[in-house]
DNA sequence: CAGCACGAGTTATACGAATGACGCCAGGGT
DNA sequence: ACCCTGGCGTCATTCGTATAACTCGTGCTG
C-alpha cells in the first residue's frame, strides 16, 4: 500500500520515500538534511535511509533551490577560451575549486560574439548562479559587460579596466623578471630579448615580460642595451628571423630571453643553422611553458609557466568569498620550469 | 501603489511584474510563454513588457524546471579531458549545439576518479539533466559506469563496448586510409609508416591507422612490405631513431606516414639531420593535426584531422535525440589537411 | 498533581511559474 | 427574454522541498 503511488511515474520523491518508509515528508527532509538534531529517533532515520536507498532517490535540485534561493551553480563565460590550447586548465582549474567547494560549473563560450555572451550571462541569471567567472582568452584589458555589472563576478586571464571586480592574470613583469634573472644568475652578461610584440603595443604580455627584463638587468647592474633586443610577432619565424639578425650583429648575445615558446622553438632553428649548439654555445628561456612544444624541444626548453590553474583558483576562491578581498588586481606568479637550454656562461667569455 | 512590494527583495518575480502591469500572475506568465492565444489583449500585453523592463525581471529557471519537470541541462562528463590540449575541442562543439538547441552544459571533470565521477553523474541527476555526455581523454574502448545506465547518455571520444548507449569517435581506419591513399595518389610507392603503438597494443588509433595504411596499399596494388612499417610509441624520439632507421635500410622509403604529428616531428628532424629535405626527397604526412604544432613545422605539416567538433555535434545530436539512431557505434570521418609537405615522387624514381 | 521539559514526529505553508478550469461581459440570433 | 459565442482575464492548483509552528505522550520536579 505503501509503494501504491509509484507505478510509472518519473523520479522518485520525498512523498515516495516517506510513505514506503510510514512516515511524513518532512521527517525524510530533515534526515536527509541532518537538520533537526535529534528530532528523529534513530529507528525511524534508518528505515527512512533504507526507503531511499530501495528507491535509489535523489533531491530534486531545482525544488531544493527555489525554496532555499540558492543554486550552487557558478557560471563561466569565455570568449573563445574553450578553443584555446591551454583553455581547458582555466577551465580545470576553477572546476577543481568549484567541485571541492559544492558547486558546479554552467559554462558557455560566446565565441566573441557580443550578443550571444549577453544572451549566456541572462541564462546564467536565471539559473541564479552565486556568480560569475568572466575569462579572456589572453591577457588583455578589458571592460566588463554590462550584463555583469549588478552581480557577483571576477575576471580571469585579463585586467578589467574600471577597477569594478577583482581580475586574476598572470604577473608577466615577474616573470620577465624571473626569467632573465636565471639567465644572470648563470653568469650571463650579454643577454638578449626577442619580445613579442612591436614595442607600441598595448597588450600586457610584452610590455610586462619586457619590464622585467629590464628589472632584472638594473638589479644586476648590467647596462640595458638596445642592440640585444628584438621585436617580433610572437610566431616561429620571427623567432627564426631575429635570432639569426641578433646574432650575425657585432656583439652576439650568449643567452636569448624568447617572449614565448614559439619564437623560442624559432631560435632553436636558427642556432641549429648557425651550427651552434644549445646551451653550449648559446643558452634559451621561453615563455608560456607551452606543453606540446616545450618538453619536446631538444634540449627541452627552459621556460616559464602561466598560472592557469592557479589564477582560476584564486579568482573562484574570491567569488565565493572565502577570501573576501579589497584589492581587485591580483598578478599571479609564474614559475620557472627548469629543462635543459640553459647553461654557465662559458668563463673567457 | 503596485510598487508596494518592491523594497529591498531579491530578483523580481512575476508577480511583482504583475502587481505593476496591473494584471494578474497568470497574465504575465501567459504573455512570457507566448502562450494562451489571443487570451491577452494587444494593451495588456504591452503593459506587460514594459514592466518586465522596467523591473529587468527574468524568469527563475528553478521554478520553470520543477513546473516543467524539464531542466535544459545537459552533463557534461569527463576524465581529464579539460586538461588535455584538444579537450576544448569536444567541448566546445558539444556547447554550440547544445546552445543552438536552447540548452546549457554543465560540466565536471572527474580527473579519473571514479568515486568523483559517480558524484558527478548523480549530481547531474539532481539536476535533472536531459541526458549526459561522457567524454573521453583518448579514444579507447571502455565500459558504461554504472550510473550512466538507466539514463540517456552518449559516449564521445571512444567506443562503449557493450552497445548500450551510442558511441562516437574518429573513424582511425579511414584517417589512415586517406593519408595513405594522398601519398599514393601523388606517385609514391614506397611509403612507409611509423605507428605510434607496438602491433600488439589495442588502442583503436594504432590499430585503426595502420589497418588504413593496408587497405590503401591494398586497394592500390602496392604490395605491402615489411621493412617499410615501424612500431614507436608515439613521441618525438621515436618519430627521429626510427626514421632515421628506414632511410638507412636498403630500400629508403620516398614517403612517410606518421602515425601522429609528433612522430611526424621527430621524422623531420632525422631528415633534416640526413641533408634530405621535405617533401622534395621525402614526403610526410602526419596524424592528428595538433594545431599547436603541426602548421609551424617548416614546410608545414600535411597530416590528418581529428574531428572533434563534429564528433561532439554528432554525440549532442543524437542524445537530444533530434536523430535518433539504432546504430550505436558512429565513426566519424577524418580530413586530410594539406600543408606542404608532400610532393609528388620524383619520375625517375 | 499541576506544570514543564523533552523526544519524536506531523501539519501547513512558502518558494516562482505554468496551466486547466472558470468568470464576466458584450453582442447576436431566435 | 433567453441562450450562445468570443474575447479577455483571473483562480486555484501543481511541481518537490525546507522549515516554523504545532501536537502528543512521558517522565520528572516541586
Amino acid at each position: 500500500m505503501a509503494r501504491g503511488a509509484n507505478g510509472a511515474s518519473k523520479q522518485p520523491t520525498m512523498w515516495d520515500v516517506a510513505s514506503l518508509a510510514g512516515v511524513s515528508q518532512a521527517s525524510v527532509s530533515l534526515v536527509l538534511n541532518d537538520a533537526g538534531r535529534g528530532r528523529v529517533s534513530d529507528a525511524t532515520r534508518e528505515r527512512i535511509l533504507d526507503a531511499v536507498r530501495e528507491l535509489d532517490y535523489r533531491t530534486n535540485a531545482f525544488a531544493k533551490s527555489l525554496r532555499s534561493g540558492e543554486s550552487g551553480l557558478i557560471g563561466f563565460v569565455s570568449d573563445e577560451v574553450a578553443s584555446a590550447p591551454f583553455a581547458g586548465r582555466l577551465l580545470k582549474g576553477a572546476q577543481e575549486l568549484a567541485w571541492e567547494t559544492g558547486h558546479v560549473i554552467l559554462s558557455v563560450d560566446s565565441f566573441g560574439d557580443d550578443a550571444l555572451e549577453e544572451a549566456a550571462i541572462d541564462m546564467m541569471r536565471s539559473y541564479r548562479v552565486r556568480g560569475v567567472v568572466y575569462g579572456s582568452m589572453y591577457h588583455r584589458v578589458l571592460r566588463l559587460p554590462a550584463a555583469l555589472q549588478d552581480i557577483p563576478a571576477v575576471v580571469l586571464n585579463a585586467r578589467e579596466a574600471d577597477g569594478k571586480v577583482p581580475s586574476f592574470f598572470p604577473d608577466e613583469e615577474r616573470g620577465g623578471y624571473t626569467a632573465t634573472r636565471h639567465l644572470l644568475d648563470a653568469g650571463h652578461t650579454r643577454v638578449a630579448m626577442i619580445n613579442i610584440q612591436p614595442p607600441d603595443s598595448d597588450l600586457p604580455a610584452g610590455i610586462g615580460r619586457m619590464a622585467g627584463y629590464r628589472r632584472a638587468l638594473e638589479e644586476a647592474g648590467v647596462e640595458f642595451d638596445e642592440r640585444l633586443v628584438r621585436y617580433g610577432g610572437g610566431v616561429v619565424e620571427d623567432g627564426l628571423a631575429l635570432t639569426r639578425d641578433l646574432m650575425a650583429g657585432p656583439a652576439a648575445p650568449t643567452a636569448i630571453f624568447c617572449g614565448n615558446d614559439r619564437t623560442a622553438w624559432g631560435a632553436y632553428r636558427a642556432l641549429e643553422a648557425l651550427g651552434l649548439r644549445i646551451p653550449d654555445d648559446c643558452s634559451i628561456v621561453g615563455f608560456d611553458d607551452q606543453e606540446t612544444l616545450a618538453p619536446y624541444l631538444d634540449p627541452g626548453l627552459t621556460t616559464v609557466a602561466l598560472p592557469f590553474e592557479q589564477m582560476a583558483r584564486s579568482a573562484l576562491d574570491t567569488l565565493l568569498g572565502t577570501r573576501p578581498d579589497e584589492v581587485s588586481d591580483h598578478p599571479i606568479e609564474c614559475s620557472l620550469v627548469p629543462r635543459g637550454s640553459v647553461a654557465s656562461a662559458k668563463v673567457h667569455e
